[in-house]
DNA sequence: GGGCCGATTAGG
DNA sequence: CTAATCGGCCCG
């Protein structure tokens, strides 16, 4: 099993977001292939946090490539992405959602949910599954703490769509996700 | 300080 | 369809 490197985020998060879908994220225990991803582009990209927040431009400028970018939505979901930064191109690319692979008993009791689809399948849902929170933000996965990254086997098909749950520039084709998959958010 | 909005989810 | 629930940003 081959684990990335933080220069697996040093690219574009078009090419990020990309080459993520099949690779294995795991946190503490639990872990999941990433099925679903979507890019966001720190210039230019109205639904990127960059576009209104000065925190977050400031987030992009003092953090490493690879850093967790952990934030919290409709004021009760945590959301994460892996900030990119270091090519022609800066952003995050956003996880949104796992087939789950290791620690699923743990991720059941924690979702409170039984069946295998329900535990992975949104950007909210695999941070609770996998015990990320608002603690996490800025956290450096390479830094040797628990987390870690692996590509998985390749020859899955990809399909490539526009993004979930924004209004502005919701029309780029940026979101990334498994043919077939059961387990992602929304079908395309 | 007040108002508004949001990269969502579960339940009716 | 809607409630839940709160940090960031804008305004005053």
């Amino acid at each position: 099993m081959k684990i990335l490197t933080r220069e697996f985020f040093q690219r574009d998060p078009l090419i990020c977001a990309r080459e993520l879908i099949g690779c294995t994220l795991g946190f503490d225990g639990t872990a999941g292939i990433i099925v679903e991803t979507e890019a966001y582009a720190a210039k230019g990209d109205r639904a990127c946090h960059t576009w209104k927040r000065a925190g977050a431009r400031e987030f992009v400028s003092s953090h490493a490539p690879g850093t967790a970018y952990v934030y919290l939505n409709y004021g009760m979901h945590w959301l994460f992405n892996f900030l990119v930064k270091g090519g022609e191109n800066e952003g995050f690319v956003l996880i949104r959602a796992l087939e789950p692979a290791e620690g699923i008993p743990l991720m059941r009791s924690r979702r409170k949910r039984k069946q295998l689809q329900d535990l992975c399948s949104g950007p909210a849902k695999l941070t609770q599954a996998l015990g990320i929170a608002g603690r996490h933000h800025g956290c450096d996965p390479f830094a040797g703490n628990n987390w870690w990254l692996s590509k998985a086997m390749e020859g899955q098909e990809l399909i490539v769509s526009t993004r979930i749950g924004i209004t502005l520039d919701a029309d780029y084709p940026w979101r990334f996700l498994r043919k077939g998959c059961p387990f992602v958010s929304v079908p395309a």
